[in-house]
DNA sequence: GTCTATAGCCTGATAGAC
DNA sequence: GTCTATCAGGCTATAGAC
């Protein structure tokens, strides 16, 4: 990306975050037990040994790739806590946020017992994450049912919350089975945000459809981000 | 299974069965590719060269046993197609078993690409089982509609199948990470199954929703099939 | 026809020398 | 930062016993 721009002291591309993000594309495509160390090195542009250099382990990689994801996650916990804003559309806007986030750091979510395979030590910190984001979500939906945009049944919330996080994490397979979409595009993003959305469609208000229509219109594929 | 009834020739378990048995087993608890062909062996309780006389390569194994999900898919679906009956409670019951067949040969669904990659062969039939087993999940709405046990959306029919789909395939994984269930038994397949009926529960008139208490209330830990 | 023992071959992660 | 060696493990194959 930013080939030009240098602000402080080394906005160069270091070697090591090469390596991150190339791992990354990697192991979105095919899950990391599918990517050899070798094809990392390669895709760099690097020698196997100076990815050594960097990451003495794949599991070091799996590592600093896992903080990532925290950081992300952790941001956007910090922000939906502290929001105190009434506008409905805070909440498409963070439904958002927040699909965009799974879908970056995606193979951790949909390969993972993978990846705790090859990073034991990722166990328990997945878990945690995953703990965490399950209860913004909630809180959400709190936040929401105060704002009148959505209504349900106390009893119903559970189930709902779970197929969320199902929903969000494994739309993507789907695609790829039933419509043999192998490379997916940030156009394909819009369909998964509408099946996570068709779960809530039912207990919406008027005003939460209303919401939800103006979330669906704004598209993914115009997004820079991605 | 049957170790006792000997209806007509070879009711005897053979060697061959039992490493389709064995190798099921293991890639439903772990995945084609965690699961060594020296392992199914192993588990058998035979050496590995007796298991290289019986299926040559890997594919070959995976190939036998995506026929077994086949025999299973093809006859629930003739069974559903053929169906004349107006009892209600016809349709919990195709329901839990659809949901049982997707279960016995979960690791087809849950690791589709790593049975791709090391089944080339598959690629088509399973594309082909899904869609079929999508178009009698259709046809089931379809006749329980005409039943007034649930009326949904016509524009919402697509979404709602494929996050069944998604869930009935996926929930297994979001239960073993979010909760650190890792051997999944009999009874949290009733849980699962709550989860795909909440997709439904909005849009059931009151005697659906009578009909899905019955089915929720009848336990898969009882089942002897399993 | 069924099974055992054993070996070859290949891939991929790790490591140390340069 | 780079190259080459090592080492483990997995799949496939063959020879021959029962």
């Amino acid at each position: 990306m930013g080939a030009g721009d240098d602000g402080k002291k080394t906005t160069r591309v270091t070697t090591r975050d090469r390596i991150l993000e190339a791992a990354l594309g990697l192991f979105n495509d095919r899950g990391p037990d599918r990517v050899t160390t070798a094809e990392i090195a390669r895709t760099v542009g690097i020698n196997e040994g100076n990815l050594y250099y960097y990451f003495k382990t794949k599991e070091a990689l799996l590592q600093a790739l896992f903080e990532k994801l925290e950081g992300d996650a952790s941001a956007f916990m910090v922000k939906v806590s502290a929001n105190t804003a009434t506008d409905p559309g805070i909440y498409s806007d963070y439904m958002r946020r927040w699909f965009s986030i799974i879908w970056v750091h995606r193979y951790i979510f949909r390969d993972l017992p993978g990846v705790i395979a090859t990073a034991p030590s990722l166990r328990e910190p997945t878990r945690a994450l995953s703990m965490g984001m399950r209860l913004v979500v909630d809180g959400m939906l709190q936040q929401m049912t105060a704002a009148n945009l959505i209504d349900v049944p106390v009893d119903d919330v559970p189930q709902l919350l779970a197929n969320v996080w199902i929903v969000s994490t494994y739309w993507a397979v789907f695609l790829s089975l039933q419509e043999g979409i192998d490379d997916l595009r940030p156009e394909h993003l819009d369909w998964g945000l509408k099946q996570v959305a068709s779960l809530f469609k039912p207990y919406l208000s008027e005003l939460g459809k209303g919401e939800l229509q103006i979330m669906l219109g704004r598209s993914f594929a115009l997004d820079k981000a991605l």
